[in-house]
DNA sequence: GTCTATACGCGGATAGAC
DNA sequence: GTCTATCCGCGTATAGAC
């Protein structure tokens, strides 16, 4: 990889924390350039104003969503397995960096008014991959016939919720803070997502 | 009601949308007062500078969220249909007003950094009601050993997520946009919550 | 209590030296 | 390619008239 391209991913993770913690309004480029060890004039040397920046981040981290999603899918059989395999994927992305849930969340609260507009067919793959997932599972006699968008946000609202509020749980209850590992999350979420919360036969 | 209060209510409304759509940093006071009806000076007098100004907001919405809680909970005597309660009440009033979910959302995204104080506590208050009713639902016989921060975290991360891509799912998919209202939603979501993906003796 | 006018700092962006 | 210095508009906050 050449060195121009290194320098650039530099600046795109700091600019991804920054954006993360921050918010796009709240994030400030001096800071990002003080991140990235550089200044701001190289930055925009560099990458260009702001919000390229941002641009650039966000399809950047779809990129890395989606191709850990897509690897997930190729590795598995049966319906079953894969949407195991989705969770955990999710699960592991989200809890060694939480980067992108953050800016995921800050673009649902604001109606995703400042998705870049490629960002789209990102999430329009992996709507259009759950859709297939469910279909597949009730041909395979293995599913119910869920609402695959409901499933959906179950898996990704949950995980990314788990996910950003580790330490605050951890803080208000020191010794019973639920599931905080990658690990124990799609564990505790796989067991409710498969059989549900009610004993069999209670209703 | 006074007048005064009545005013307060105005603009704090006006708060609120601005907060919601756009997060502290993005918001403008200008913006606020003049969604309220009032100009800047005005607002500073009657409320306070623009800190003080999300304070009241958040306090508000959680006191609402809180109360509509407390209410499902009370009128319900099984777990399961307290369980049922909750959702539907979550799901009613994140689809009659998408702000307190923004807000909430984004809050997580930043780690809760803004967060009052005070707002810890309805926090706290939410989640021991969770762990109360799985407690419950156990005892009585009619739910699994769940945990009950996952079932948390399912219930509100779905929820919100689902009503804040509400627009966006009818835009990406016009003839099958998934649960719109707030009905659709916590039937989906109750189905899968209560039943899990898995047919009966699928694995 | 209400409003206009203004102070002032912060932050995005760039000019221009090297 | 790199960096310092600077511009300039925007947004919070308030002074002060009425």
């Amino acid at each position: 990889m050449s060195p121009k391209k290194m320098d650039e991913k530099a600046i795109l993770d700091a600019a991804a924390e920054e954006f993360a913690e921050l918010g796009f309004s709240g994030a400030r480029v001096d800071a990002i350039a003080k991140r990235a060890g550089i200044n701001k004039a190289m930055l925009y040397y560099r990458i260009g104003d702001k919000e390229e920046l941002y641009r650039r981040v966000v399809l950047r981290g779809q990129a890395g969503i989606q191709s850990a999603m897509m690897n997930a899918v190729a590795a598995s059989t049966t319906a079953t397995e894969t949407m195991v395999s989705i969770l955990t994927g999710i699960a592991e992305n989200a809890a060694e960096n939480r980067l992108m849930p953050s800016i995921i969340l800050r673009e649902l609260a604001g109606n995703a008014k400042t998705l870049p507009e490629e960002g789209r067919d990102g999430i329009r793959k992996f709507m259009d991959a759950v859709r297939l997932l469910v279909t597949t599972g009730v041909e395979e006699g293995t599913f119910r016939n869920i609402d695959p968008t409901a499933l959906q946000f179950i898996v990704t609202g949950a995980v990314f919720m788990l996910s950003l509020t580790k330490e605050m749980r951890q803080e208000l209850y020191p010794d019973n803070p639920g599931p905080v590992t990658a690990e124990q999350i799609s564990e505790a979420l796989n067991d409710i997502i498969s059989h549900g919360i009610l004993r069999e036969g209670a209703e």
